[in-house]
RNA sequence: GGUGCCAUAGCUCAGUCGGUAGAGCAACGGACUGAAAAUCCGUGUGUCCCCGGUUCGAUUCCUGGUGGCACCA
C-alpha cells in the first residue's frame, strides 16, 4: 500500500479539530496541523488551538513552534512538511493533515513553484513606495518589469503587485516566468476530505466561541501582544479588533463583535478558496463513521 | 376603553405631490503561487402589515382590521 496523506480542512469553527483527533486515534497517526496562526506560540487563545489534553492523546506537528517575531511562509511550510514525512510514512502509512489554510494545504498537496527568497528590505522599500506615491506608482513599474503578469493580476490588490515587483527585482526576471504551475509528483496518495455544515449553524458555532475565547483571556492575550502589532501575525482576527479598543476607538462589546463578524467573513473566503477543488469531498464533521469508511474504502484504490 | 403617532430589505430607517422603492449596517457571491485569519473585487436580496374602496394604475389617498409606541382615562 502507498503511504497516504489524509487532508482534512474547513472553515474556521466548523470543528475540525474534534473530527481529525476522532480520526486520527481511529487510525493511529499523527496529526500535521496546517493553521498557519496556530504556529505561533503567543498566540494560543485567539487562535484555538487544540487543548492540552487533546494534544496529549494525538500528536501533533506545527502547533505553536514559531514566534510571532518570525519570518514565515506556505514555502517554508511546504518545505518542512517534506522533511518531517518521511520520518511519519515510517511510524505509520497514514498521516492526517487538518486546517483552514487553504494557500499552504495546497503548497503541500499541488506544490508551489521554486522562487527564489527575497531581502526583507526590498519589500520594505516597495510598502513605502506604496504608502507614498499609491498604488499607481507601483503598477507602473510592474508594466515595465513584467508585462505578462500585469496583465492578469488584479491592479488593484497591492499585495500582489508588491510580491511581483520585489521577485523582479531580486531575480532580475520577470515574476511571471517563475509560475508554471508544474504539479509536483507526490510519493504518497492524498484523500481530501472538507468540513462544512449549515451557514447559520457554522456562524452559531463562530459566535459561541468568539464568547469562549473572550472567558478564557483573549483581551489579555491580545494586550500583551499589543507591541507587536505591526507584525503580520498579529493582524489576526481576534486581536486586531482588540487593539483597536485599547486605541479607543471602538468599545469592548463593539470588538467582540467585530471579531464574530470578520470570523464568520473570514470563513466565508475559506469556502471560496476550496470552492473550486473538485477533488475534495465533503462531510458534515458528525458524520465521522462515514469518514472513516470513505478513508478506508480510497485507502484500497 | 379614548385619542394621537407608527407599520417599507435580516436590523435601523429614508422615500414615492399616485406610475411596484433606496441608504447605513448585516448578508450574499467571487479572486488569490512565499504576508493568506492577509489582501482585493462584485451584488439590493422586498407580498412596501392585512381586507376592501377610489383610480387606467395604490406601497403612497380613504374606510375597517391587526400589531407596536405614547398620552389620557
Amino acid at each position: 500500500m502507498k503511504n497516504i496523506l489524509i487532508v482534512l480542512l474547513g472553515p474556521t469553527g466548523v470543528g475540525k479539530t474534534d473530527v481529525s483527533i476522532k480520526t486520527a486515534s481511529h487510525f493511529g497517526c499523527e496529526i500535521i496541523s496546517c493553521d498557519s496562526r496556530q504556529f505561533y506560540r503567543e498566540m494560543r487563545i485567539g487562535t484555538a488551538v487544540p487543548s492540552d489534553l487533546q494534544l496529549n492523546r494525538i500528536k501533533h506537528h506545527f502547533i505553536r513552534f514559531l514566534s510571532v517575531k518570525d519570518y514565515y511562509s506556505a514555502n517554508l511550510f511546504e518545505r518542512d512538511v517534506y522533511k518531517l514525512l518521511p520520518g511519519l510514512f515510517s511510524r505509520n502509512k497514514m498521516v492526517l493533515m487538518s486546517g483552514g489554510s487553504g494557500m499552504y494545504i495546497d503548497a503541500v498537496c499541488s506544490g508551489i513553484d521554486d522562487i527564489p527568497d527575497i531581502d526583507p528590505a526590498i519589500r520594505a522599500k516597495y510598502n513605502k513606495k506604496h504608502s507614498e506615491e499609491g498604488i499607481g506608482s507601483l503598477r507602473m513599474s510592474l508594466k515595465l518589469l513584467d508585462p505578462e503578469y500585469y496583465a492578469k493580476v488584479d491592479l488593484r490588490n497591492y499585495r500582489r503587485i508588491i510580491r511581483a515587483l520585489e521577485i523582479c527585482e531580486t531575480t532580475g526576471l520577470p515574476y511571471s516566468s517563475f509560475l508554471k504551475k508544474e504539479k509536483s509528483i507526490k510519493e504518497f496518495h492524498i484523500i481530501k476530505i472538507g468540513f462544512n455544515r449549515e451557514r447559520n449553524d457554522l456562524y452559531e458555532r463562530i459566535s459561541k466561541r468568539v464568547d469562549e475565547m473572550v472567558e478564557q483571556g483573549l483581551e489579555e492575550e491580545a494586550r500583551q501582544l499589543s507591541g507587536f502589532r505591526d507584525l503580520n501575525a498579529l493582524k489576526s482576527v481576534g486581536y486586531r479588533e482588540f487593539f483597536d479598543f485599547f486605541d479607543g476607538n471602538i468599545s469592548r462589546d463593539k470588538a467582540v463583535e467585530l471579531i464574530k463578524r470578520n470570523s464568520r467573513r473570514y470563513a466565508k473566503r475559506q469556502l471560496t478558496w476550496w470552492g473550486k477543488d473538485k477533488d475534495i469531498k465533503w462531510f458534515h464533521p458528525d458524520e465521522v463513521q462515514d469518514i472513516i469508511g470513505y478513508i478506508e474504502k480510497e485507502a484500497r484504490v
